[in-house]
DNA sequence: CGGCATCCTTAGGGATACTG
DNA sequence: CAGTATCCCTAAGGATGCCG
C-alpha cells in the first residue's frame, strides 16, 4: 500500500524533512514522557504529582517535560488557589494540544490492534450512542478514504528568500 | 477538554503504563527516524538507499530503524531481481504497517495546522473526489466524535497470575 | 505540594571509513 | 548498491536529595 503521487513532487523540495508537517510535529512531542503526560492531561490530571504518579515518570523528567509542553503552548500553566488552602499551579490543556487527540488515538487503537493479546485494556465510548470510537481517515466532502485511495499532491510552494529585481 | 471516565477506573490498573496501548504502540515506534522511514514507505520507497537519501537519515541509523521495523513486522524485507541485474533486497509494507496511515496522517495534519505558517507543503487528497484528507474521531455506528463526547470505559480485565486452589 | 540540582546509564543519531 | 564498524556527541530518563 502506497500512496499514488501526482503532480511533480521530487524528493527534498517540499516534503524534506526540514518542511515535511510530519517531522515538525515530531519536533515538538516525540518523547515517551511526553505523549504519557498528554494521555494524562486527556484524561483529566492537572497537577505535577498527578502527572508524575499516574504516567510512572520520574519527577525532574516531568518537570522538564511540562515545561517543554508549556513553552509548545500545548499546555497552559495557572494558578488556582482553593478556599482555604495556598496557591498551587495547574497544567491546563489548550486548544493546540486538544487537537492531537486524533494522534493519541490512533496510537492508542494501533496498539490495541496489533500489541494486546487480550483485548484492550481501556477503551473509547461515544457518550449517549456507546459505540466504540477509532479513527478514520475522511476527506473534506465527507467520504470515508481507505489508504490506497490517497493521492499526495504539492501544497504551498517552499518559502524563498526575496529575489531583489531591478528598476 | 477531558474525556470523562466511567465506571472504576483507579489509576495504574488497566491503563497504567505498561498496558496502555499508546505505551506499547510508542515502545516499536518512538523515533524520529522511524517516523520519517515509515512516512517514505507509505510514499513508495522500498530500497536502502530511497529511505537513506529521502529522509536524511544517517546509514547506519537507516540500517538500525529498517531492522527493528522488519523485526517487529511493520516492514518485510525481501529479496528481488530485475531481469539481468543481481539479487536485491527491497523492504515492502507489511498490514500490520500500513495500519500505522492514521497515526501518520494525524501527526501530519497537526503540523499542517500549527507548524506551518506558509501552509501545508504537501496534501494528502481523495483519488476520485479531489477533497483533501484528515483524520476524524468517529464511532462504530458512523458518528463523528468531538473530543468532549468521548467516554473512557475499562475493557478487557488485567491478566492475573493463575490462582492455584484446593481440591 | 511542586518542583530543581546532581549524577548516572542508556538510546538516538551523525560522520567517516570500510566491506560484499 | 546495501549495508557494517567505529567513534563521538547529545538527549532521554531514572535515582536521590534538596528547596520554597
Amino acid at each position: 500500500m502506497t500512496i499514488e503521487m501526482t503532480g511533480m513532487l521530487e524528493p527534498r523540495s517540499g516534503w524534506s524533512a526540514d518542511r515535511c508537517s510530519m517531522a515538525r510535529t515530531l519536533a515538538v512531542v516525540h518523547t515517551r514522557s511526553a505523549f504519557l503526560i498528554l494521555r494524562e492531561a486527556f484524561y483529566g490530571a492537572t497537577r505535577f504529582e498527578e502527572f508524575a504518579a499516574r504516567t510512572g515518570v520520574s519527577e525532574p523528567v516531568t518537570a522538564a517535560r511540562l515545561r517543554k509542553l508549556v513553552q509548545e503552548g500545548i499546555l497552559a500553566r495557572e494558578p488556582y488557589r482553593e478556599p482555604g488552602q495556598r496557591t498551587r499551579d495547574r497544567y491546563r490543556m489548550t486548544d493546540k494540544g486538544a487537537e492531537l487527540l486524533p494522534v493519541l488515538v490512533a496510537l492508542m487503537r494501533w496498539g490495541d490492534r496489533w500489541e494486546q493479546s487480550a483485548g484492550a485494556p481501556v477503551e473509547l465510548h461515544h457518550r449517549g450512542c456507546g459505540g466504540r470510537v477509532g479513527v478514520e481517515l475522511r476527506c473534506e466532502h465527507g467520504h470515508s478514504v481507505a489508504g490506497d485511495e490517497l493521492a499526495l499532491v504539492p501544497g504551498a510552494p517552499p518559502p524563498r528568500p526575496p529575489v531583489p529585481h531591478l528598476g
